[in-house]
DNA sequence: TTGTGTTTTACGACCTCC
DNA sequence: GGAGGTCGTAAAACACAA
């Protein structure tokens, strides 16, 4: 039920752009897809569901990620600058942010350059925008002075990314510090992002809730019992229905092989 | 096309726990 | 003191009616 949220949600979330095309394609034609196949040996679907096994991600050549955003600094970055210059998309640049970077020291691992990575990468909004002013100006909090980047503001999550993030969700509502590490790595996501996306996540899921609540009280009848929290919601260590991530990957296209064996 | 409402990332403030 | 939680909020991204 809840579990299909997502995805019951992208038909009309993302019609047309370039998310539609992952969403017809099978994961691994996904993941497998340039540059992914080229990144470090990523190959999210096969490595997401590490659950309850020794982290393999442990030690893994990402090396320590660094949690905060020291590239915020003032001023264009280097891989936005590049971005630009090379023509590629907004989107693009969600990927070429200072934590990807972080990821992926200039240098190590072998990667390709950030740049020809921009290029190829997927984006939700490759193909949306011809210019994004707010990449040329750092934007000025008016209150406090503070500054936020425009590395900073804002990244728009890949279907994949999105998907697998829900997935996780659905398990456990609270993630792990193992399973936040491993998907951080598998999403190309820096930890700090997967916390946030699981706090605004969580926030949803009380906001939806309350919604429910507030829309119960007031056709409530005598009889009625309030919608139990298992009807909504999965509880916090409550495990995903079974059926529902069948079909969570079935609309994922993500073969039942890879599917949750258990975890934590 | 544009105005408007909603959703999605990201942050800061504050709190609790270890 | 640090990590991670909620809560409130900013602003980009998005959907959709007019």
């Amino acid at each position: 039920m809840y579990v299909s949220y997502l995805l019951d949600k992208e038909t009309s979330m993302y019609p047309g752009s370039a998310r539609c095309s992952s969403n017809n394609l099978p994961v691994q034609n996904f993941v497998s897809t340039p540059p992914y196949s080229d990144y470090m040996g990523y190959h999210p679907v096969p490595t997401l569901d590490t659950h309850g096994q020794p982290a393999g991600t442990w030690g893994s050549p990402y090396g320590p990620q660094r949690e905060d955003w020291n590239a915020y600094g003032p001023g264009p970055s280097s891989t936005v600058a590049a971005a630009q210059i090379n023509g590629s998309s907004p989107g693009q640049v969600s990927y070429s942010s200072a934590d990807y970077s972080s990821l992926h020291p200039a240098g190590s691992g072998g990667l390709p350059p950030v740049d020809t990575i921009n290029t190829q990468q997927i984006s939700p909004n490759s193909q949306r925008h011809s210019s994004y002013e707010w990449m040329r100006k750092t934007v000025q909090s008016t209150s406090t002075g503070k500054t936020r980047t425009r590395e900073k503001y804002r990244v728009v999550y890949t279907d994949h990314q999105r998907l697998e993030l829900e997935k996780e969700f659905h398990y456990n509502r609270y993630i792990t510090i193992r399973r936040k590490s491993e998907l951080a790595a598998n999403l190309r996501l820096s930890e700090r992002q997967v916390k946030i996306w699981f706090q605004n996540r969580r926030a949803k899921e009380r906001k939806l809730m309350k919604k429910k609540m507030t829309h119960f009280d007031a056709s409530s009848t005598v009889n009625q019992e309030p919608p139990a929290r298992s009807a909504g919601y999965p509880s916090c260590r409550e495990p995903l229905q079974e059926d529902a991530m069948l079909t969570l990957c079935h609309k994922a296209s993500i073969p039942p092989a890879t599917q949750q064996v258990g975890r934590h």
